[in-house]
DNA sequence: GTATCTGCAAAAGATTTGCAGCAAG
DNA sequence: CTTGCTGCAAATCTTTTGCAGATAC
């Protein structure tokens, strides 16, 4: 089946490109939603759609939301404030090595790797002294 | 407040504890109500209680389910097979040292890391190349 | 005894789906 | 034109919640 690429689509992807951070499917529907008027199940069909051609990824996180993001180049993972939900990029992966190891250990063939590490980024550190003086 | 430890709460936390492998809130319910009847939202009163007490943990997975496990000494990740849904426990946690690296680069207060590695068991790939024969 | 569980049914929140009409290629 | 998109409302799935009665300590 072909996919067309609508108005909607073409917004929905921009929006999610030019976030700077990872965003849900409520946040991406809210922000397209104000410049062209669309239901949230053309946002969830699009996102679907988006992620079948590899343009757009998710991530289920530990908070129980699941964040989208424009698929990057470079394999990367990031570092998450739980304050303010900032997302700050790891360089390289620290995986590659440590699945190489287990395959050989485990005889698994590994398909794929998701991982998430959380803390309180400097600045919603700041603001918590700020506010506790 | 405190927590009353019943019966079913005590069976609730047994059947987590003697399972292998990680569970479904409702493969929880499943296998306790064959022993006592009760109802789905006292399996999830129960797990948040166990939860507060950190009797258990939760791990939320990419393929949307939150699954629980009693809580174990060791500090453990695993493997996963996104086949049979069977976990192999990996020794060692690859991330010590790069929380430390990244405290020191990002000024992060880093509070806790989840990982998921997925991957075929080897079982899974045999039984693959066996139906494909 | 009294605070805390439990069952039940209803509610909530996120996502999906059926269907009829609309738009892209 | 024909396949695939969209809106809407209803359905789904998982988890939560209010309340009245039951139970642990």
């Amino acid at each position: 089946m072909e996919v067309k690429l609508t108005k909607k689509r073409a917004l929905i992807l921009s929006v999610i490109t030019d976030s700077s951070h990872f965003m849900t499917a409520d946040e991406i529907y809210t922000a397209a939603n104000q410049t062209l008027h669309m239901n949230p199940s053309t946002v969830y069909r699009a996102l679907h759609a988006l992620l079948d051609c590899h343009l757009i990824e998710k991530q289920i996180r530990q908070d129980g939301n699941t964040y989208y993001k424009r698929t990057s180049n470079e394999h990367r993972h990031h570092l998450i404030c739980t304050n303010c939900n900032r997302t700050i990029d790891i360089d390289g992966c620290p995986l590659a090595e440590l699945e190489n190891t287990l395959t050989t250990k485990t005889g698994f063939k590994i398909t794929g790797h998701n991982f998430e590490i959380t803390g309180i980024c400097p600045n919603c550190e700041e603001q918590n002294h700020k506010s506790e003086e």
